[in-house]
DNA sequence: CTAGGATTTGACCGTTCGGTCAACATCTAT
DNA sequence: ATAGATGTTGACCGAACGGTCAAATCCTAG
């Protein structure tokens, strides 16, 4: 049987949009059903709790996450340079664009969840962490094939993939700090030095500028 | 005139202690009257709200943060990379010494505040984005200190220290999101590689084991 | 001793919070 | 046609929220 109505989804969206544009604490329900459109009392008709559907909307972003950023960045055989290269890239346009319609730079929306909410729902922890380890196994398996191809040479590989999620963590907590998206730009190039390269010397100095 | 009494003093520590272990909308200010054994009225007899106490409280935790971390790790003549060993192992034991108390890992004050709250408080933002700055700032004078010295060679110092210190907060996030500061340790290591180095096939298979 | 400021107290304010519920409407499968 | 499931509505709940205030108390300088 297909869905009778949007309800649902409209209520699922509007959390997207606004506890990611604010925080969880910050957005009620009330506030939610009106920006969908729709009464309290259907909102607990699909959702058990504000909670729950905080957890459904971390499943629903890592789906949209997976579809519109680490498929299409690592599911291809450009060099691992590259694909890190797309993705802070694509980070600094999602940025740029949620910073002119709301005028904040937002940063990560499992970042975001993880400091506001682990110390207090180890259910919520629990999504992000694993949502951490699934974007971890993506940046893994682009090092394996870099190191099989010959791009990098052999190294740790957990350890060079959790520093460079950990590492662009950072860049887009630092963005919304400071309000600019620029942030990740300028970081953007420090990505490349967590992992072991061929030859150190041969990109002292390496041509293009940054920014 | 000295203090009269240490009531605000103590509604600062209750801030720091409770913001910190949870966020700054779970903790409510009859809560923090209480923990610190004090009335609302004389709550609001020191602070005008709860958004200026948590203000003041950013700015003591800056302060003792300056003269525990920092300081300690970045006013002595130790090569870089011990002074950035010892931040990475002061963290830990932070976070070790934390969770043995109250369970769960709390990750670092200013990264949770700047998250939960700089889409909502310009003054919050502000006052998080001034510490990064200042941290920012230890990290390239010891840098500055490294080249000056010979031990790493000329490079963008400013982009150095900048991704150093947004390594360091995605090392703190992951830790929290983890639960597990361990991933401090882990990611330790990491921070080496976002400096150009001498020699990096010197230091391939260095003898000690990580972890 | 006393005046005046600093501090403390507890009752109180309106608002919003997350959540409940019975009644009602709509759809669909038989 | 109709029963039962699915979806919608608006009124309602107690609790907690941040914040206010006048009165009482304490401390200290003159």
């Amino acid at each position: 049987m297909v869905a009778a109505t949007d309800t649902r989804e409209r209520i699922l969206a509007s959390a997207l949009d606004l506890i990611y544009a604010r925080s969880y604490a910050n957005v009620g329900v009330q506030e939610l059903c009106e920006h969908a459109g729709v009464k309290k009392g259907s909102f607990y008709h699909f959702f058990p709790s504000k909670r729950d559907l905080t957890i459904a909307a971390l499943d629903r972003q890592w789906e949209l996450a997976k579809q519109r950023i680490w498929g299409p960045a690592f599911t291809n055989h450009l060099p691992l340079r590259e694909k890190l290269q797309r993705c802070f890239d694509f980070f600094y346009d999602h940025q740029c664009g949620v910073k002119s319609k709301i005028g904040m730079v937002p940063g990560c929306p499992f970042g975001n969840l993880a400091l506001e909410l682990s110390t207090q729902d180890e259910a919520i922890r629990r999504k992000v962490d694993q949502v951490f380890r699934e974007t971890t196994a993506y940046v893994r398996r682009a090092i394996e094939e870099a190191i099989a191809s010959g791009e990098i040479p052999k190294q740790d590989i957990s350890a060079a993939a959790e520093a460079i999620v950990a590492y662009t963590q950072g860049a887009m907590l630092m963005a919304k700090t400071r309000n600019d998206p620029g942030v990740i730009k300028e970081l953007r190039q420090g990505v490349f030095r967590l992992l072991q390269t061929r030859s150190t010397k041969a990109r002292s100095g390496n041509g293009k500028k940054c920014v």
